[in-house]
DNA sequence: GGTGATCCTGCAAAGGTTTGCAATGAAGTA
DNA sequence: TACTTCATTGCAAACCTTTGCAGGATCACC
């Protein structure tokens, strides 16, 4: 496939002899015991052996083999990571905080992509099991009960979904939902289309119900559109379906749909927001790029990922697993709490959202919100003379 | 922070009694090592005994302990995946490709993230050391001699950097600067400016070479602007000073760069490609998205990942690693082959090249290359009077 | 019936580390 | 001096699995 190899070579540089713990006792003269000690509790070690076994292990480039320690501690200082999919822009930022709120705990993180797929999701909870101390599930696609089930082999949080019995750390797409509803209807719309997420969504679910109830409230018909892959193409799919369907504004599962469904819109001639309002989910970074740029929910990400782990390590810290030492052998009834958090979200009202045909003329209607507060830096770019006609 | 505690109940549902293949061992009346051989070797046991076995295993919920078990075989079927900035668009396409290539051979992925620090991606080498068979280095920001150093340790391959001695994965961005300058002075572009990324890139070095190479035959001036941030930001803190230094058009880092530099010459009235063409590097999906569209080179990112995880799992199979076994004492200068492979990348014409001050008439200049091969979707959105311009 | 081959299973060591317990020696106290 | 206390270190079991080796049974064949 168009690659052309530039070298081979053979080297002998074998990959080097595993130095031990006991290579560094044989070279400093000490039990291994000592060097396991100089390494997890420096305290009870003389502080002469302990520089000289440090030199030691300096001199022989020693690491501490972390499988062979967790084995026995039952814990590996490694916390999982699970995502539905890494491309979606909603998920890094929220990695970004688990890693750096767990490099402060002193634990690692990995992280795996299940590509959305139910059965990927559930083998790598297995897979990664005895690896880590903990496993954040997150916007899983699995049901509640096979999530019940896997946490009794590792302790789970579950991030984008509430399942009883589980901490859980959640976002309020439902107030979200209802916000994005109520701009619409003060802005005089009254057909309003809700572009559905995967059906295993909780969020989906919770969106739905939220802007079912607030569309009532406001006297405005809500269509629902779905479900459909949470990507551009599957907004950009439902662009044909929109038009037909009639309505003036749309509420999408998250910000690449809502993209995806303004490229489509775009593509048929449909103007937005002149002819359709769009708003999305997530305020990823993307969405302040796109002309016009996107109204949306915007969702704490980074919150998420730092409570997660907070919580995840919590919980783990009260109960040593694999904790069945003599005499506990059988009476092992470790009560764990399980807390459930609800993040705030908060609508950004840009420009992909304006009067509809119900609108009355005066002013007072528009931007019950006031203005984008994640763009301080004043009008922005002044574009084609296409967006911008946000009510004003 | 704004976030409401739900529920906070307690269950005791205890994390489960770990189950060990001992345990599996005196349910079914074998030998413990008849049950591993049941999972690791089934053909050398008895049928009937297999499926005893495997029915007393799935009865107490066993799962083999991977830890344990690689302690001892020296093979996790893990693989790592370290990367410099899961945030830039330009690496989930990697990723993903890797985890698919790896799951067909068996192998999972942990991906860590590095936020662009050295001290950081040595420190995820060490800890990922133990607990992986192999790590894919993607963009490291360290030194090569650290890096050989490390390989010492772990089996590593590298991605976009050129390491001797190891295998690498190698795009070719040398012939897409290449590429892009020739673009460029064929517009008529004679001032040229390279947005810089980061120091340590070998990317930005190669970049740079080809790039001056390329303006010096092509009779342009390059003008060599960083080291920058290879993210949007970085691209949009240079714009000012790429309006002073008054090329006609500028070559950057990264489709992130690019954006981010598009943006603020927006925002200082500077129309693109009007009074400035800019190009990209890597064509990710959110450089489909902006108006104007932008040129750039796209980059073969999920060859890259797979072709990665090949060289890795090759070069891994033949050295069961920790073989110390034996006989084998000593003499362990296990030859291994290293290859380095380069990819080829592209140049996508889009709509933020268009002529320049030095431009000839004839229109037989332009896109030497033919129309993007990436949009076979026609014309796509018929955008405002804004961009579209390229030379025709 | 003896020989050898084949199939299945058990035994026990190994892998690298942690940790409760015991042993040593020195220092402190009465 | 005898006794206690404390700090430091060694010993060995344990964690869970794999695997080379050997033993036992079964079978075919001469």
């Amino acid at each position: 496939m168009g690659h052309t190899h530039v070298t081979v070579a053979t080297s002998d540089e074998g990959p080097a002899v595993p130095v031990t713990i006991r290579d560094v006792a044989r070279a400093s003269g000490v039990h291994i015991s000592t060097v396991s000690r100089t390494f997890s509790a420096p305290h009870l070690v003389n502080p002469d052996t302990r520089i000289r076994v440090l030199a030691c292990a300096e001199d022989l480039g020693y690491r501490p083999n972390r499988a062979a320690r967790a084995l026995i501690t039952g814990r590996t200082h490694n916390i999982g990571l699970i995502i539905a999919d890494i491309a979606n822009p909603f998920f890094p930022p929220l990695i970004k905080a688990a890693e750096s709120q767990a490099r402060h705990r002193d634990y690692h993180v990995f992280v795996a992509d299940t590509n959305e797929d139910p059965a990927t999701e559930e083998e790598l909870v297995h897979a990664l099991a005895k690896q880590v101390d903990g496993v954040l599930l997150c916007s899983p696609r699995m049901s509640n009960s096979l999530i019940e089930q896997l946490s009794r082999e590792v302790p789970l949080v579950v991030v984008n979904r509430q399942v009883t019995g589980l901490p859980c750390v959640l976002m309020d797409v439902g107030q979200g939902a209802r916000s994005a509803i109520e701009h619409l209807v003060g802005l005089g719309h009254r057909g309003i289309a809700l572009l559905g997420g995967p059906r295993s969504s909780w969020t989906n679910r919770e969106m739905r119900r939220a802007a079912g109830t607030a569309a009532r409230a406001g006297g405005a018909e809500l269509t629902v559109l779905g479900p459909n892959a949470p990507t551009e193409t599957g907004g950009a799919a439902v662009a044909e379906q929109v038009r037909r369907s009639g309505v003036s504004a749309v509420l999408a599962y998250n910000d690449l749909m809502a993209i995806g469904l303004m490229e489509g819109l775009d593509a048929l001639g449909v103007r937005v927001p002149q002819e359709v309002s769009v708003v999305g989910v997530d305020d990823i970074t993307l969405s302040r790029l796109t002309r016009p740029k996107l109204t949306t929910v915007a969702t704490p990400t980074g919150a998420a990922g730092r409570t997660a782990v907070d919580m995840l390590l919590q919980q783990d810290i009260e109960s040593p697993r694999g904790a069945r030492g003599p005499g506990a052998g059988t009476a092992l009834g470790v009560r764990r709490t399980t807390a459930q958090v609800m993040l705030q979200t908060d609508l950004v009202i840009r420009d992909s959202t304006g009067p509809g045909p119900h609108a009355r003329p005066a002013r007072s209607l528009a931007a019950p919100h006031g203005p984008d507060p994640h763009c301080p830096a004043g009008p922005g770019i002044p574009t084609a003379a296409t967006g911008d006609a946000v009510a004003s």
